[in-house]
DNA sequence: TACTATCGATAGTGTTACTCTCAATAAGGA
DNA sequence: TCCTTATTGAGAGTAACACTATCGATAGTA
């Protein structure tokens, strides 16, 4: 197919499809001649690849190409590209000071007490760990620092799910897409089922009686 | 204090403060002279809070003001003022196309599944839920759209931590902050540590044996 | 033969979150 | 008192980002 029916088959424009292949987030396609050229299904996935992680996922275009280069990327070991994987997602934004080494030292105990003795202590998230724990005690939430292991024990389970998934798939693009997929947009799934949890069962604790439903967002 | 003072304690430059002022998301000074405002503690703590909602929640400016507003506004019940607060911070991304009846009425039967009755159908959380469920069916992932109810039940465990977090305020200003900031903060402590587990659990399975701890990200 | 679609490259746009500059004061030390 | 530094609000300027528009030269197609 032509530029146009793969920007009428994914919602894209034209335009910005030049502008992926430019930055390398989808491969240009077969050359026909000197302005021809010609794309497949194959970049009707990736687009909508692209699209997710852009649109659903507010992942940065440099952020995105570094990811799918691991797809590229034939010689790495899937437990190596998922740290890969996590360790990009992780950190679109540079913390401005390193973070305490006293936020660090609680982050790791609380994965001492997780039992994750597995992960190596280096890795970035611990420094997402260590400065949402150095921002909640500036705001004097130390209790909530205290609850950070109900949280871990969640983001066990939901980690749990996140690797028998990928075990279901058995072709390598397939893992990697899976996890790359699972992983951005699982976060914005949490996201959103955390927020109607919490609105539910605020529900049902402020409004105990029986009635309609209620939880009413902006009118 | 005077604003070189208050740049000083929070790190925020003083040009960034007058920003903040001019934008409505921290309250000015009180004004002594013609050329000189003292800041006290309250805006120590709002900058701080300011912060933590921009850098590692990455909200826009303006949904920090529209946040910010619920706390200046007393007449909201707390269970109303929670659907505010996760309604504006759910859709900082506008979506393109209203997402498809079809994916809508998936989200509605997950929901249906989890028990959550109280909850208004008509939450923009939903729209988030529909759309990302739309995008894994596109990407041929059907059978984690089958799966979301595992993460439903996560969501609900994180959920009610949180509300049991909020019942320990009594100050209703403290009640509000602690929403912002648990919603918030909530979101990036939640994908850090999946993330950090992701790793962690596919250090196990992967190299099973015993032997030091594994998961390298990127050297 | 018209007319539309396409090519890649470069320039331009709109948004966001600051950051700089200014002249008129005010504060604080020598 | 003088001198240096800090502060005020307002408006202009900036840097990054993600597109989007324009171009002349072709290619496909009714």
């Amino acid at each position: 197919m032509r530029i146009g029916e793969l920007s009428a088959r994914t919602g894209v424009p034209a335009a910005t499809i030049k502008y992926y292949v430019r930055e390398g987030l989808l491969p240009g396609g077969e050359r026909i001649s000197h302005n021809q050229v010609r794309y497949g299904e194959e970049h009707v996935r990736r687009l909508r690849l692209v699209r997710a992680l852009v649109e659903t996922g507010s992942l940065p275009i440099a952020k995105v190409r570094e990811v799918l280069a691991e797809i590229e990327e034939p010689d790495r070991d899937l437990d190596g590209t998922l740290g890969v994987v996590a360790g990009a997602l992780s950190a679109h934004w540079e913390p401005p000071q390193g973070p305490k080494a006293e936020d660090v030292e609680t982050a790791h105990a609380i994965m001492e007490r997780q039992g994750w003795h597995r992960v190596n202590p280096g890795i970035p998230q611990i420094n997402v760990l260590a400065d949402v724990i150095g921002r909640l005690r500036l705001l004097g939430m130390d209790d909530m620092v205290d609850r950070i292991d109900q949280y871990a024990r969640a983001a066990e389970t939901v980690a749990e799910a996140d690797l028998r998934l990928l075990f279901t798939r058995d072709d390598r693009d397939e893992i990697l897409e899976t996890m790359i997929v699972g992983t951005v947009l699982g976060d914005a799934l949490l996201s959103a089922l955390r927020r109607i949890a919490q609105v539910e069962i605020s529900g049902r604790t402020f409004n105990a009686r029986e009635g309609e439903p209620d939880g009413t967002a902006k009118g």
